[in-house]
Formats: structure tokens, sequence, C-alpha cells
DNA sequence: CATATATGTCAACATGACTGACATAACTTC
DNA sequence: GAAGTTATGTCAGTCATGTTGACATATATG
């Protein structure tokens, strides 16, 4: 099912700029897909993974950084987090510079079920890297970095990588 | 707070994969977190920009058609297509070649809320592929129909489009 | 006629967001 | 050292959006 033709001069620009949002929609759809079927059988859903993928990135961050991250509220992130320390996927210690914090590891039960689930969108994304090329990859990053909001989150990808030719 | 540094000698793929998957996820957040805002002005969620998008985009498709792209189950698709209809977003016509269908068209009303939500995405769109320019948009478009699962998802995306030297 | 398909409906449930209010401990500032 | 701010947690209620399962109707197709 095309879309219908269109005789505004606007067109090209807009269909392309259509084609952009359907993009991210089918492989955010689809790039979520897999774990969330994993986590089923965990009893747990996104939000979980999401706490589990960042404290896995990020071992030692407190609350608040992840907080920061997922933009969500502290009392949504309680109930989620709340479950993954008791079930001893997450574990705390308080911060010794700032004794208030409380700094998030994954335990090794919480490793082996990030490794699972990163795999799979590793996979993804290894395959899509593979199949578009190098450049194509440069392309995909400059475009990500630009559809987001706030410098602080671009700041997270800098390339410290390959000196440019 | 930047990753830790890394022994490992496959760190670099590893790094580079894992900021693929963390640039779908900053960039899904911030891209349909305005539009969310905009929703919850009508009460409604993100299920119903998806639905009032996809309607606009293919007017007169059938609801099966929205399945399909949405990928969840019809009671999910009622609840929101349902009120989107008692509400005068969307109106529906008996299917002549198959009369047991239901086609789907936006109302005036449903356009004028279609344009306010979609504008702003592609505004973000427009912005970042600006700032990336022409050959990172393709390569953006080579990634991003790399990370989805089916053919038929990238068949929607075929280039028609301009020939290439 | 028999079967499959397109659609809808009712009910129950889980997840993950939200707001608002309140509490405690520890850090920072005057 | 008192006052204010920050980091974190908790209780309670609400809403949106997904799920499964069962059943119903109209229409199309073999």
């Amino acid at each position: 099912m095309p879309p219908r033709p269109h005789a505004n001069p606007l067109f090209l620009r807009d269909e392309e700029l259509r084609q952009g949002i359907e993009m991210l929609f089918y492989a955010y759809r689809d790039f979520t897909s897999e774990p969330d079927t994993i986590l089923a059988k965990y009893k747990f859903g996104r939000a979980h993974h999401r706490v589990i993928y960042f404290v896995g990135r990020y071992p030692g961050m407190a609350v608040s950084d992840l907080l920061n991250i997922l933009k969500i509220t502290k009392q949504s992130l309680s109930r989620v987090l709340g479950q993954l320390v008791r079930e001893e996927f997450i574990s705390q210690r308080q911060g010794t510079r700032d004794r208030r914090q409380r700094l998030l590891e994954l335990t090794e039960k919480g490793r082996e079920l990030e490794r699972q689930l990163t795999q799979n969108q590793r996979e993804r994304i290894a395959r899509a890297y593979r199949e578009a090329g190098a450049d194509a990859v440069e392309g995909f990053r400059k475009v990500m970095l630009g559809v987001m909001s706030s410098d602080g989150d671009r700041d997270r990808f800098e390339r410290s990588g390959p000196p440019r030719r």
C-alpha cells in the first residue's frame, strides 16, 4: 500500500521527512521486540531492560544519574529498580564522596541477563552496520545526534575514535 | 560520566555497537517527548498518535493494515481507534471490494491534530537532516532499514527518488 | 454448504508512566 | 550551628497501553 501520489511541489521534501519519522517507528518497534520476549520470562518489562542496560554501562552510577538518562520520575524508577535490587540483579552501596548516594552495580546474575538482552540488540546493530558500510554508519550517527534534544546527551557520543583522514 | 575504560581487544567494536543501541534510545525518547505533551491536552497517548499518523499517511486503509503496521492486538487497537472514531478524529466507511472492511480516514478535525503532531517531528527530522547533510541522510536510511526485521517494512521505503549519478 | 477472514466486543490483568504528599539523611551555605 | 538544599525513598491513587482468552457477526471464498 504505497502512499497516494500528490501534486504539491513540497511533496518530495514532505515524503522524505515522513519516511524519516516512519523509519524511527519501525526500527524502534523491531529493536525492542525480541528483548521484550526474553524479559517476559523473568516477568520484567522494557523498563527493567533500560535500568539493567545503563547500570551495566556505567557501573557505580547513582540513582540520580539514572533518572537523568531515563527522564522518568523517581517513583516510576523506584518500582523497577526496587524489584531488580530485591531479586538481586542489581546491588547498591553507599557513596563515599556523598554518603546520600546509592551507587548501583549489576550482580553476576544481573550481568548474565544484561548480556542475554544486549547481545540481541548488538547483533541487530552489527548486522545493520555491516550491511550499510562504514560511511553509512557515520551518517547514521550524525543524524541520530541531530534528532536528540540535548547537548548533554550528544556529549556521551564523542568520538575519540579513528583519526579522520 | 564516560564509560569506564576496558582492556578487551573487542572493546572498540563493542563500544561502537553500544553507542548504536544508546543512540536509538535517546533519539526515540526525545522524538516522542513533545508530541506526547500535545496529546496529553486531548487526553490521548502515544498510541493515538500512531493511529492518527498512519491513517493520515494511508487514507482509506483497513483496520487489518493498521494492525500489520502497529503489531499490536486488535483489542489494543480497538480501544484507541474506538475513541478516535467516537470523538470524530477518524471516520469509517464500508469497503466496496470487500464489504467486511472498515476503511479509515481522518476527518478535518483529525487532519488538524495530525498536522500539529507531525509538524513537530518533521521539524526535528528536518533539522537533523539539514545539519547532517545529504550523504549522512543516505547512510541513516541504510542503517535504519537494516535494523528493521522484515522486508515487507523495508519495501515501504523504496527509493523511486533522484537518479544516482 | 463449509470454512476462512475481517472486524468487533467483553472481561481480566500487567506494566509503566504520572501527580501529590510526606520523610530522612547528608551536604552546603550563611 | 542553624537553615536551606539535595539525594533518595515511600505511600497512595490514577491513567494509558499492552496482553490473553472467549465469543459474535457479517462477508468472502472454495
